[in-house]
RNA sequence: GUGCCUGUAGCUCAGUUGGAUAGAGCAACAGCCUUCUAAGCUGUGGGUCACUGGUUCGACUCCAGUCAGGCACGCCA
């Protein structure tokens, strides 16, 4: 629909003789006598045509040729805005065509034929997943879902280091643990790893192994048992969530050698040397950040910044397999590449890109979502989040508490950019203030309505003709039917701006229009045409409402 | 100290390249169930859009500064 209007702008603006210079932009107005759209297009014009908006509006106004089965009327209104009338016909037919089109509504085709990468969770196995990871990985699982259905090929992937300093900690927490479990007396340091699950891991070790182990001196054998351990409980927790990744990608390939006898690091350094970005210095190997624009003040001084590689000792810093590994996504052939982290990581992607700029890289096929902090409060109190502490709030934790659904909407149902304040005590409360409610009863509602007309009316909602969208006539039912017909738009905006929250707000809009509806037209009982033609609108609500929680990965439930 | 994010109703938050009277849920108050699920619907009250200045026909939105909170600032990952 929004294509048709426009489409039509368009020609009417090349038959007054002037260019769109912005992307014309179509909106739903905030107040409904302003129409069904409206677009402000004649106001951005009005400075480069030096005339007066509403006359341009006029203007444009008297050259659109809409078919009035789709367009009942256009107005200018305000300042300039043109506002659109949708007619009748057009709302109706619209139902028909959602039950038409069915698991297929909503998307779109832009992305055919293109391949994304959405990068999420990416948390090392050195412990269970946090609440804090939970939002980042709903959220990316969601951006994944909602590109689909914009038609891409979306691959899942997962990035982790099994190798460095954090795990040889881990081992060596598992082992001291274990150590503890068979009886020695051991002292345990305070920047070892502190949660309850390393005595969980020693005891799984000592009940296969007994105490055989308690001179073994090489990490190795603890390190992989502790990380085959975390790994499946993460995998178990995001299992829970509906999560499951296309792809797990290890930092370690990146040192490994490939053709030509380099590692994919050391190719790195190469092409960047080639660039002349290298400087060897201090025994480490530098990225020559400063020369392109790299800094930080101090006593307000300008000092530029170069960035570490390879450490003095041998060692890659974590930022060049970064580079490296973002540098597969391309060789890989992504169209698009979203990654997805915590604003923790924010300082380590200004690195990257600078590197793949300067190697020739499109970085305007990266979108980055990076989303803040959860904080948790229990009893008004806040709780830090750490794993290595132990005293971290585990992702498990939460769903056992509020269930997955919850949890998922929780998460997502909130601008990335803002602080999440998840208060432990409110979302236990499995209560009607739990906004995931208010989707799923409109959902319940409409299978309970369905299921009893079936029953007393004895037919198949299934099977009624879909000619009877022509009796919808009540406000209640054109205003649902609008608001249905919105949903394509609704995903790709949710979609482009990779902002879940966003379908959210519209599936809102839809519940509380059906509950309206709902409130005003009853169905059971009515005389037959009435009574299928809001079938048949309950039905199409439903579509709706149920491909928009398959994006969101929660369940619509046919009972509450 | 520097960078990024945030500050909108009592609480949690929306607010679409700057546009029409700043919205929703919860909480409060008042109504609506002999009829398809009242986990719903209707109505009322509630605002210095953190503060100050600037840009312009027009600013919650853009710019500068101030205040408050979060995160990050290592040859840790």
């Amino acid at each position: 629909m929004k294509e048709i209007l426009i489409e039509e702008i368009k020609k009417a603006l090349a038959e007054v003789g002037a260019e769109p210079t912005r992307e014309i932009l179509i909106e739903k107005p905030n107040d409904e006598k302003f129409g069904d759209a409206s677009s402000n297009v004649a106001m951005t014009l009005a400075k480069e045509l030096k005339k007066n908006p509403r006359q341009i509006a006029q203007e444009l106004v008297s050259k659109f040729k809409f078919n009035p089965e789709q367009i009942e009327r256009v107005d200018v209104a305000g300042a300039g805005f043109i506002n659109f009338y949708f007619s009748k016909s057009l709302l109706q037919q619209s139902v028909a065509q959602i039950l038409a089109q069915g698991e297929q509504f909503g998307k779109s085709n832009v992305g055919v034929g293109k391949k994304a990468i959405v990068e999420y969770v990416s948390a090392n196995p050195t412990g269970p997943l946090t609440v804090g990871r939970g939002r980042g990985a709903v959220l990316g699982d969601c951006i994944a879902n909602l590109l689909e259905a914009q038609g891409y090929s979306v691959t899942r992937e997962y990035y982790f280091n099994n190798a460095g300093r954090q795990m040889r900690l881990l081992a060596d927490s598992v082992r001291l643990r274990y150590l503890e479990r068979c009886g020695k007396s051991i002292s345990f340091p305070d920047d070892y790893y502190q949660g309850d699950y390393i005595k969980d891991i020693a005891e799984k070790i000592f009940a296969q192994k007994g105490n055989t182990l308690e001179g073994e001196t090489d990490l190795s054998f603890f390190k992989e048992f502790a990380e085959a351990e975390i790994f499946a409980s993460i995998k178990r927790t995001l299992l829970r969530l509906g999560i499951q990744h296309d792809s797990f990608f290890n930092e370690k390939s990146l040192y490994e050698k490939v053709q030509g006898g380099k590692s994919r690091n050391e190719q790195v350094i190469d092409m960047l040397e080639q660039k002349g970005f290298i400087e060897r210095k201090d025994g480490a190997v530098w990225f020559k950040t400063s020369l392109l624009g790299k800094k930080k003040v101090e006593d307000g001084k300008e000092i530029p910044v170069d960035t570490v590689l390879v450490k003095s000792n041998g060692e890659p810093s974590y930022r060049l397999p970064d580079i490296a590994y973002h540098i597969t996504k391309y060789t890989r052939g992504f169209d698009l590449i979203v990654n997805v982290f915590g604003a923790d990581h924010i300082d380590e992607y200004p690195d990257v890109m600078r590197a793949l700029d300067v190697l020739g890289y499109d970085t305007s096929r990266i979108k980055v979502a990076i989303n803040q902090f959860v904080t948790t409060t229990i009893n008004g109190e806040q709780v830090k989040m750490s794993t290595r502490k132990g005293n971290a709030d585990t992702l498990d934790a939460l769903i056992d508490e509020v269930g997955a659904d919850a949890t998922r909407f929780f998460f997502v149902m909130r601008a990335k950019e803002t602080h999440l304040n998840f208060d432990l005590e409110l979302a236990k409360k499995q209560s009607s203030d739990n906004p995931v409610f208010y989707l799923q009863y409109a959902h319940a509602r409409i299978c309970g309505i369905i299921r009893v007309a079936e029953e007393k009316a004895t037919l198949n909602a299934e099977a009624i003709s879909p000619d009877f969208v022509k009796v919808l006539n009540a406000k209640e039912e054109l205003d649902l039917a609008k608001e249905l017909m919105r949903f394509p738009d609704a995903v790709s905006y949710a979609a482009n701006s990779l902002e879940p929250q966003k379908m959210i707000m519209y599936l809102n809009g839809v519940a509380e229009r059906f509950h309206k509806f709902y409130q005003e037209c009853r169905i059971v009982g009515e005389e037959e045409p009435v009574m299928k033609s809001r079938l048949l609108l309950a039905l199409a609500t439903r579509q709706v409402l149920r491909n928009g929680f398959k994006m969101l990965g929660i369940c619509a439930p046919e009972r509450m």
